[in-house]
RNA sequence: GGCUCCAUCGUCUAAUGGUUAGGACACGGGCUUUUCAAGCCUGUAACGGGGGUUCGACUCCCCCUGGAGUCACCA
């Protein structure tokens, strides 16, 4: 099976989160069956284009390392070029394609030309709502003569062209959700063709879903409504339908629609906020869709392999940040410490090439679920805060009993020999190797050891700290805080 | 309001006529422990309601209820 799978990010500017799980699906079953995974910039809305919004698109792409086989691509250069060979993948720019499909719709009788003006419209569909009647364009150029069309076109009248929905029914069968049908009787006569001589977005994708030989058309499930003028188009233009598969809703606490009001919904903010891609991808791609029942991570090789559109739930599903945060948290964990300090360099302004943070890095990703949040905590390893020394006081303990352990202890750090700072178990087995052999409380010595090295109440453990900051630095740390204790 | 879609723990989900209704996040308890995490063990928590069909329904059908989406010269 070939699968051609296309993705329609409206250019906004940013990739909404819910495009990204269709993008995902998209991709998975374009790559299972060996198909292509085409992007499409459908911008038929020349009112909403947006300077470099395709441009950013693109980049997210490349963000995500999502690879596809046709489309516009981002030169080297930064201007836009192309892969393919059914472009231009724009839709802009295949205006004088969409022409001739009007055309013999309005030939067949299966369209007409409409003069009616924005104020007409509104006024009556303002007295179709008063009188409790559904909103829909009410036919009055439906029967006009073509002499008076081209009367009034040669007058330089504005017109739109509509199809002419027919009576009957319209059903197709949605991989998802299964037989899907409609009344017509229901269904509006669309603008296809708009006055700016524009394809509206339902003749456009018809055509080029057709051109272009798309077999899968995934989208959310808010174009289920609008389905039914897309079948009715395709069977007026003979053209052979697509494979519809209707993909749930992301949705906001309260079960409402993802909205930009109650929570973050561009991809961006999100990557900007720390997640990694891979664990936005995993966990967006699980999100009202699980190959197993009790697993959570997935690479994406094997996402791949086991996707099955009919898995899909059918229902809308709530973004848990709680389980992003816990799923980035997991890959945060396994990811290589070079990778992990490329990751994080553009989260802080420290110098991530210094051996000591590239060591806190590893030690304080225990403990931190996003990117942003190691910015935080490094802070402690470059420069010592100021703490009140009163903290180096253990709680069981007393200060003239943490003063004798910061001053023994400093004596053992400065004793230990140089390569038994390159292991923490090392260094773990020397200092609790002082306090067996001592017979001392681990509380006692370990506690106000911690302090001050981190100069915070809550830190990693004194091993992982002096592994990190090194015997210098950490005899320095510790007979400061003797000297501030006493 | 019309049309359409949807309905299992708080959230994401598994179960495709027979299970003590499973897993994950979050939450509670315990272990570990110098603190914070992490880790391990463990607990609380769900089939919206009513009718059918069936020996037997979370699973199939109908109705109700509830929620959502959509009703543009936006996609």
């Amino acid at each position: 099976m070939i699968t051609r799978t296309r993705i329609a990010p409206s250019p906004t500017g940013y990739m909404h989160i819910g495009t990204l799980r269709t993008v995902m699906f998209d991709y998975y079953l374009a790559r299972q069956t060996g198909g292509q995974f085409i992007v499409r910039i459908e911008d038929t809305d020349q009112a909403r284009l947006v300077e470099g919004a395709v441009e950013s698109l693109l980049n997210t792409f490349k963000k995500l390392d999502l690879d596809y086989d046709e489309g516009p691509v981002l030169l080297a250069d930064g201007t836009l070029g192309e892969k393919g060979d059914v472009g231009p993948y724009t839709q802009s720019k295949r205006l004088d394609l969409y022409r001739p499909y009007a055309d013999r719709l309005l030939a067949d009788g299966n369209a007409y030309v409409c003069f009616c003006t924005s104020e007409r419209l509104v006024e009556m569909r303002a007295a179709q709502v008063a009188a409790k009647q559904n909103p829909k364009y009410d036919r009055r150029c439906a029967g006009l003569s073509l002499d008076e069309v081209k009367k009034r076109q040669a007058a330089g009248e504005k017109f739109v062209i509509r199809m002419r929905i027919p009576e009957g029914e319209s059903k197709f069968i949605d991989a998802i959700r299964g037989e899907i049908s409609f009344n017509n009787a229901d269904v509006d006569d669309q603008v296809i063709i708009k006055s700016d001589g524009f394809a509206s977005y339902h003749l456009a994708v018809v055509v080029d879903d057709y051109l272009m030989k798309i077999s899968h058309v995934l989208r959310g499930e808010e174009w289920i409504s609008s389905t039914p003028k897309q079948i009715i188009l395709h069977d007026m233009l003979g053209l052979p339908m697509p494979v519809y598969a209707h993909v749930p809703l992301i949705l906001n606490p309260d079960k409402t629609k993802l909205s930009k009001r109650k929570g973050d919904v561009s991809v961006e903010s999100y990557l900007a906020k720390g997640y990694l891609p891979a664990a936005l991808i995993n966990f967006i791609s699980t999100l009202g869709y699980n190959p197993k029942a009790d697993q959570e991570i997935y690479e994406r090789a094997e996402l791949t392999e086991l996707f099955d559109l009919s898995k899909v739930s059918r229902a809308g599903a709530v973004m848990n940040i709680e389980k992003l945060d816990w799923m980035n948290h997991q890959y945060l964990m396994k990811l290589p410490a070079a990778d992990l300090i490329l990751a994080v360099q553009p989260f802080t302004t420290l110098d991530l090439a210094s051996p000591v943070l590239q060591r806190a890095l590893i030690i304080e990703r225990e403990r931190v679920s996003r990117l942003t949040e190691f910015a935080d905590k490094l802070g402690a390893y470059v420069e010592l805060g100021g703490y009140d020394p009163a903290i180096l006081v253990w709680k069981k303990s007393s200060k003239e009993d943490a003063l004798e352990q910061l001053q023994n202890i400093s004596t053992v750090i400065s004793q230990l020999p140089a390569d038994t700072f390159v292991d923490i178990s090392l260094l773990e087995a020397a200092v609790k190797e002082y306090i067996s052999s001592n017979a001392l409380q681990n509380g006692n010595v370990l506690w106000p050891l911690r302090i001050a090295l981190s100069g915070l109440e809550k830190s990693a453990s004194p091993y992982e700290l002096l592994w990190a900051l090194g015997q210098e630095e950490s005899l320095r740390r510790v007979q400061l805080a003797f000297e501030s204790l006493s």
